[in-house]
DNA sequence: ATGTAC
């Protein structure tokens, strides 16, 4: 049974998960530059996924009081992972998957989304109707009171993405359980309308700060406080692009069942039995240590005592279903990932495609250089992540990938 | 991660 050790910290204590695995020493610079904000509730929290990222660590919880930091909450927000378990079998599936990669990548738009005058498969062409119909029912309204007060939100792409994938480490996959049962499993985000909102209100963090930046650690840190225009605003505006990012999952796994039932050969089959949309990046109002706070889950979980979650692996390793035990010191989360070992640049120089085409040789995925910096030995081993992470969430299903869609 | 410009 694992529990936290505490890293050197010149403000708030530090308490992480790491035991057992690799901890960088740009990812402790980070958390120490965090530490020392004075809008920190209690302490920060360490996922063992931990590593480099702008602002402040992936794989970090960061509760704070009377402000919020918006590049801590990061570019995609909302970023999350949906899965659902399907009533087929390992046995029901045809000899060759790469037909229901195909119908997967037909179905669901994915990859960049070019210049206007350019064809792109980023985004809908025509959005289909279902597709309209939750924009109006969900995010319509929002949107436009959004649009009032900041107009620079009006030309992004926001209904052409509900629904999309993405490009980078954003993916869809069909996974065995440990009972050769089949499951849905895809990664995504905000797409463009979250990006463009984040990087707004990261400049309004930093000109809301510009008479003393230079007492922060890092101007990535800059925050938005209680009170002003910009927090009430951000506020509003991060829970509706976390929103969006629920809804852009649900149907893209809507998508994503409908295109497999239409398969010939496939057996009927329900995908209802246990569906899971949990956000790893993200911002929400929660209590803990007596306090109300606004906890920042970058690349970090919630696990609730009963909350399910998703884990996953990389490429070719395992992912898992999880189930949140609750520990109050985690700020009850768990970690969002394997995380990363190598940079993107590092990866990409280390490994050959011959690496891994070897590392990847039981999963039907891209094998060509342009995926090489998501490898499989670009992340750290999964294994030690849920290891070091015992205290914090019980195993429910562990998973294996047969069928990857990258976009 | 995304969009846009180089």
């Amino acid at each position: 049974m694992s529990s936290y050790v505490l890293i050197d910290s010149p403000g708030v204590p530090i308490k992480a998960w790491t035991r057992g695995v690799d901890l960088a020493d740009n990812a402790i610079e980070q958390l120490q530059n965090t530490a020392r904000l004075p809008i920190i509730h209690s302490h920060i929290a360490v996922m063992p996924d931990v590593h480099w990222g702008m602002g402040a660590t992936i794989g970090s919880v960061i509760p704070t009081v009377g402000a919020v930091v918006p590049a801590a909450v990061g570019v995609d927000i909302g970023c999350g992972m949906c899965a659902v378990q399907t009533t087929l079998t390992a046995r029901d599936l045809p000899d060759s998957l790469k037909a229901m990669r195909l119908v997967i990548e037909e179905a669901v738009p994915h990859g960049r989304t070019a210049g206007r005058s350019r064809r792109d498969k980023g985004s809908w062409g025509e959005p289909p109707r279902r597709v309209t119909n939750l924009w109006k029912a969900h995010l319509a309204q929002g949107f436009e009171a959004l649009c009032d007060r900041y107009p620079v939100l009006v030309k992004t792409n926001n209904l052409c993405h509900l629904g999309t994938l993405g490009t980078g480490n954003h993916f869809i996959e069909v996974c065995l359980d440990e009972g050769e049962r089949v499951w849905f499993l895809l990664h995504s985000g905000s797409r463009g309308v979250g990006n463009r909102i984040a990087m707004v209100f990261i400049e309004k963090a930093k000109k809301d700060m510009a008479g003393h930046l230079g007492d922060l650690p890092d101007q990535n840190l800059a925050y938005l406080s209680e009170g002003s225009v910009h927090y009430a605003d951000y506020v509003e505006a991060v829970l509706w692009a976390q929103e969006f990012a629920r809804i852009n999952r649900q149907v893209m796994m809507e998508h994503v069942v409908s295109a497999v039932r239409g398969m010939k050969g496939l057996p009927r089959f329900e995908a209802d039995r246990m569906v899971v949309n949990c956000h790893h990046n993200y911002v929400a109002a929660e209590r803990h240590f007596d306090r109300e706070c606004l906890v920042t889950r970058k690349g970090a979980v919630r696990a609730g005592a009963g909350d399910l979650g998703i884990i996953p692996g990389s490429m070719g390793a395992k992912s898992f279903i999880v189930r949140g035990r609750g520990n109050p010191e985690s700020f009850e989360s768990c970690s969002h990932g394997a995380g990363r070992a190598l940079s993107r640049t590092a990866a990409k120089k280390r490994y050959t495609l011959d690496d891994h085409i070897e590392a990847t040789r039981h999963v039907e995925c891209r094998k060509d250089s342009g995926v090489l910096d998501e490898t499989p030995m670009a992340y750290k081993d999964i294994d030690a992540v849920m290891k070091a992470q015992a205290d914090l969430v019980d195993i429910v299903h562990t998973l294996r990938q047969v069928v990857c869609v990258k976009g």
